[in-house]
DNA sequence: GTATGTGCAAAGGCTTTGCACACGT
DNA sequence: ACGTGTGCAAAGCCTTTGCACATAC
């Protein structure tokens, strides 16, 4: 029951992130929570102007607050997405990502896993004091249509 | 000799994208060739601002013109340097590159480079139909200052 | 001499901020 | 009731574009 499982880890996700804004002292306001309860129904990035297009009733300045509070919080990260604008995407509390292959001729956003590639990251000898909080792998390059 | 060959590297670039500029058509104007000289000088990466700045006698429009030009010509990377602007910095015809850490706190930007690392992305199995042009690493964590 | 490169200034687009009002606690 | 969340509109900032002049070929 594949779709049973994916809607119940993007359930909670949402579960998640709610309550983890509650613990960071934050109440829970209607705008907010349209915001994270569309992030949790995505796979992959969307920028901030597409959210405040697909939320009709929310203005475009709360969605704007809400990513800057979830991103300080690391609920969602934001990602280079090759345009103007930047992608978000929620974080996976058990620490299960991907990353993006971004095509360079139309802008499409293509995500993709690679455990051997993650493992070299986890592995990773970082620069001296640097503490990591995440990482942003993104390829680029031209897809089959372009 | 370490001083001596990181210069002639560094000088070899600028020749090699000016040559190459030459090729696609541009001719040779003053602005830009102070910008691919600028360029050429830096080992890692510089924002279009911070090169204007510097470029005391140029126009910032000739600044984003000139790497525009050189991106599109693979002379150039754009580089998310976690802020409001984009950085750039010259490819290595050779292959030989660097990724970086950015620091959530303070913005400093730290390049590192890890061989492992390499080949596990140059080995990447890619989505189907993609063909990569370039990769850009970006780790985010707070340094030891922070 | 003609087409391209350049600098300045204005426009454009994404993001942030100020403020009054609504809502959660 | 008090303080936070929200929406609207204005401001900010980086980047792009228009245009007249300078420069390369």
């Amino acid at each position: 029951m594949p779709q049973a499982t994916t809607d119940t880890r993007e359930a909670s996700w949402s579960e998640y992130a709610l309550g983890r804004l509650g613990e960071a002292g934050y109440r829970s306001g209607g705008g907010r929570t349209k915001v994270v309860e569309m992030l949790g129904r995505q796979s992959c990035a969307l920028t901030a102007l597409e959210i405040d297009r697909r939320l009709k009733g929310v203005g475009r300045a709360t969605v704007y607050r809400a990513l800057e509070q979830m991103e300080e919080l690391g609920l969602v990260q934001k990602i280079d997405v090759g345009g103007d604008s930047s992608g978000y995407e929620k974080v996976d509390p058990e620490g299960h990502h991907h990353h993006h292959i971004v095509c360079t001729d139309c802008g499409k956003v293509v995500p993709f896993e690679d455990p051997a590639l993650e493992e070299v990251i986890h592995d990773l000898r970082k620069p001296k004091g640097f503490q990591i909080q995440s990482h942003d792998i993104t390829l680029k390059g031209t897809c089959a249509d372009c």
